[in-house]
DNA sequence: CCGCTTCCTTGATCTGGATCAAGGAAGGCC
DNA sequence: GGCCTTCCTTGATCCAGATCAAGGAAGCGG
């Protein structure tokens, strides 16, 4: 319970607008259920309704099961987005940590009554849910129609556009999940991902350092091998 | 222009909330633009921003254009629904008339202007946005970790619950999409699309009835093959 | 610092679906 | 109704990535 303030402070910095009064922010604290988790642990929605998360700090993976051991990844979250987890369809959801993280989390039902006369916060609700459909959108084309080397230079570019560090005209990435991870995210297996890599650090386009860090030393390069839209045509 | 009064009355009455001011219908009927679409006819998006169709009738595609034209469909839609054409990332979209349609057309910017103060378009928004997002998690899934015939029955489900009519317990689909279609939609061939289905109709779980018509002898059957979660398990 | 576990890499083989290649059926148009 | 185009189906072959199978390196816990 210690630093739940602190984690939906921060949420409602972020998203709640500005102007909210007193009374409107409790009712949405009140709504709120804080969540520690250690890395790997996971909140399992399936029997839940759908929820809105808003992940304070850390780094999750949102988890759909298919059947008989066959997961897939269907996003990654750091610190300071919001995303929701949808309810329970074809699939069952859950959100595991990457990385030990701070959640605040509300029941989705709930939360909308609360912001349904406020435009601001769903103005701020529809913007994430468009970017949640763009993103999900182009990982659709990625498993559609993109090869394997193609979907490890997508998703090199897109971990480094959010938690890339700049440093010497070269992109540092720090990431937080695993090959396996990676692997699932992808629609591929693990060895594939791994192979993949290897072949990048062989032409120079990567260095890896340890089992998290890589080092990508031409994004440019990377956006040839991504099978992006030709800009050259 | 000569329905145009009907397409988007069609649209107010679904969209629009009951209350809204003359004034205010106005200032989106003045943001409205219409357009009819032979079938095969695209409109293409790639160069404008994102815009908002509401598909007064008629189905259509949305078109993911990946590099040498390997083409993705990100989403069918039929009469009465809304979607959203993503601004041009790092692929350019299209909407291509399956069958003949009449299309409300909106720059999302101007569109969402009007409607921020409006929490019930907003919502009504934010709903349809959720349901895409919840589609196209569905599709990442299927396209992710999911065979050929496990593809091939989700799609029927899928549009079995849309546009499928049921008689006799079975059910009849008149589908206004190709294979090729089918295929783009599904990640894989054409020739492929055709086996699967072939493959359904020896077992006796579908009819096939010239080139557009199937009928889903046994839904449940489909069920079976679609690899979503073990009801039994 | 050493041993152990877990995760990653690399190699060998296998296979589902892609690709290549013909026909064959629908349906449009004259 | 017959021709012609387009779309669909089926067969043969091929290949990217899965699967199977060992090692090897990180990083943890003692």
């Amino acid at each position: 319970m210690n630093s739940l303030p602190d984690a939906f402070d921060h949420f409602a910095m972020r998203i709640l607008p500005a102007g909210l009064s007193d009374a409107a922010h409790l009712r949405f604290q009140s709504l709120a259920r804080y969540e520690k988790l250690e890395c790997d642990q996971s909140l399992d929605f399936s029997d839940a309704g759908p929820h809105i998360l808003f992940l304070a700090r850390g780094s999750i993976k949102l988890v759909a099961h298919a059947s008989r051991s066959r997961d897939q990844i269907v996003a990654f979250h750091f610190g300071g987005e919001m995303l929701s987890v949808p309810r329970r369809d074809h699939y069952s959801y859950s959100v595991c940590a990457l990385r030990q993280c701070r959640i605040v989390s509300f029941p989705t039902a709930d939360f909308l009554e609360l912001a349904a006369d406020d435009a601001i916060v769903m103005g701020c609700l529809l913007d994430r849910a468009t970017m949640s459909l763009q993103r999900c959108r182009e990982k659709a084309i990625a498993l559609g129609r993109k090869t394997a080397s193609e979907r490890i230079a997508i998703f090199l570019i897109g971990m480094a556009d959010r938690i890339g560090n700049v440093q010497e005209g070269r992109i540092l990435l720090d990431l937080p999940m695993s090959r396996r991870d990676i692997a699932e995210s992808l629609g591929l297996t693990i060895e594939t991902v791994s192979r993949r890599l290897s072949a990048l650090r062989a032409d120079g386009a990567i260095e890896t350092v340890g089992r998290s860090g890589i080092i990508l030393n031409d994004l440019a390069a990377l956006h040839g091998r991504a099978g992006f839209l030709c800009e050259a045509a």
